[in-house]
DNA sequence: ACATAAATTTTACGCGCGTAAACTTATTTG
DNA sequence: CAAATAAGTTTACGCGCGTAAAATTTATGT
């Protein structure tokens, strides 16, 4: 039970019997003083509650052990889980992280590069919004500051990119729905919010093409992040005019998919692979919640572990030194049939 | 365009020309300084990039100027909605907010408290976990640190609570969907992650009380914060067993609506309020998914943007010393109507 | 046991800024 | 316009810790 109360570090080298530049060195690294001083001042921290002030400890270190973990939008679930495992891993690798979401605001992502600067980071695990506009500011920051690069990437920026293989992805379902059915339509946002968007559209066209059939890709209007309401809306529309040359719809993204759905309910259209009906719809991400559609939603699913466990690895080796040049690694996604395709 | 690059306070006192004391102050408050000085300061911040350390700056200051926010479950969009809510009234204010999720864990909480010490924030948002157990360390983090409460109530804990009105809640669409319809059966979860549910319950049971009908409490298994699966689960098994003595099913919150949406598409039971319909069912929180599930969900929802602005301007308030004695804030939530009941 | 290497102690300085005190200059007020 | 007040300058110290250098103690190997 630690009771009495320690001011600072000298106090505390005082009462633990340690000198205070080695017990500096113990709270840098507990491994790197003799296990005996070591096991002293552990025992003097069961006595007096004592923790070196961080704000000191940060001032004179060239580095800090601060990660900045920074995402497009903390209220899309795929990059609340994404960030919650990169957490983890950055708290297990004895690194404090902090969290930070742009909200769908590139003038807001700037500004919080900005924020992240004056932390002093060992490192920046980093998920653009991928607005060309902002290259030339994230490009000064990475060059300041280690980054690493995950979910959607801006060609040789940072140190490296870790994420998903949106070609695989896309290229994996078309081909599931093509041996399954009819071929799909491709559905997606005419200007996406996310650039992964422009990847799956073209492994489309392309898987469409090796299976011998003529790619339909149908671009709805609406900009920001409220994909569903896109989806929805561009859905309604899209049905009424009897856009979907076929029975199948693959959808850019889970949550496009979930709009969709939506608005054939609304429309009395039955969704799923029976034969009472009358289309199928697929979509891609592996969304939380599409277990949960009605019909649940066929998917293709990051491999969130996997996608978390590179991009903290890579980032954590690049701040130990080892420089490596740099690199993309794509992890393919899995396929989640379920019963809307 | 700022380009010599300055190092400290010092320096840059040296090229703007005022004392370095002086600077300090105005970086602390722009508005201490005489307008001409300040004039003279920015000007100067136009042509040479320097921004204080932060470290440096909290080293000395009894107080800082963070923020930080605490929530249950970031990956639940509710809190997600809060926390990002929350955020843009720190920023707005001119503090530096910082944001925590417990991750559903109560350790994982107590840990993130204790990291929050260290950053000594001029005060804390916190919603809980609500675990009893975890009562003492809550008590003893707010006894050091201005904590305002929210979402879900410890009662008398932290500066004050501020929240929605669980019991008007149920109340309003226990109402609702007595008026329109059969009365409702209540389901829930036996343990509940979130102690709100608890005030839910027993607001139904007065409704129904009110209405002079017999309430039906149908408390189902499972534990943690999967809530989907848990009422898909939940749900298979009541409907199996036919537990439901109406038509009508109020859920203890939306994500369990969902998940036993679920289970009723999977057991081909149709939801609405249509003659045809076997089911109604409504939900609780206007959870940002409620608009899309099929049948969308009629649900009562919290008045997000109300519930921060008061959570936000009380921990504030305080912050600049306006001592006043612990209340409860308790914000109506919005009934909406959809499809489902 | 003795040389050698490793760890620790002593001593000392610096980081960048907050802040107090005494003094000087500028602005406001009657 | 002198006096009163407000704002800025100088000077100086301290915060809590990192860290370097030299001296000293302790551990390791043959």
């Amino acid at each position: 039970m630690p009771d009495a109360k320690i001011k600072n570090m000298e106090e505390f080298s005082a009462v633990s019997g340690i000198s205070r530049p080695t017990v500096s060195k113990y709270f840098h690294d507990p491994d790197s003083v003799r296990a005996s001083t070591r096991a002293r001042i552990e025992e003097a921290l069961k006595t007096y509650d004592y923790r070196p002030n961080i704000f000191a400890m940060n001032q004179n270190r060239k580095l800090t052990n601060n990660v900045g973990i920074v995402v497009p939008l903390l209220a899309d679930p795929f990059f609340a889980e994404m960030a919650r495992s990169l957490e983890q891993r950055c708290i297990d690798a004895g690194y404090r992280p902090t969290l930070f979401s742009a909200h769908g605001d590139p003038d807001l992502e700037v500004e919080v590069l900005e924020a992240l600067r004056s932390l002093k980071p060992a490192g920046v695990l980093l998920a653009p919004l991928g607005r060309a506009s902002y290259r030339k500011a994230l490009e000064k920051f990475c060059n300041d500051v280690p980054t690493l690069i995950f979910d959607s990437s801006l060609d040789e920026l940072g140190l490296a990119f870790v994420g998903s293989n949106n070609v695989q992805f896309t290229s994996h379902i078309s081909d599931y729905l093509c041996r399954t059915g009819e071929p799909p339509c491709f559905f997606e946002m005419k200007t996406p919010a996310n650039p992964n968007a422009h990847r799956r559209r073209q492994a489309y066209i392309a898987a469409m093409e090796t299976f011998g059939h003529t790619p339909q890709v149908i671009s709805i209007e609406g900009e920001g992040w409220a994909f569903e309401e896109i989806g929805r809306v561009g859905g309604h529309e899209a049905l009424s005019r009897g856009q979907f040359s076929t029975n199948t719809i693959l959808c850019s993204n889970d949550r496009l998919a979930i709009g969709l759905l939506t608005a054939c309910y609304e429309q009395g259209i039955t969704v799923g692979r029976g034969p009472e009906c009358k289309l199928r719809i697929a979509g891609q991400d592996g969304h939380p919640h599409s277990r949960y559609t009605c019909p649940p939603l066929t998917t293709i699913s990051h491999d969130y572990d996997v996608v978390s466990m590179h991009a903290a690895e890579a980032l954590f080796a690049a701040i130990d030194g080892h420089v490596e040049p740099w690199k993309s690694t794509r992890i393919e996604g899995k396929l989640i049939m379920r019963d809307s395709a």
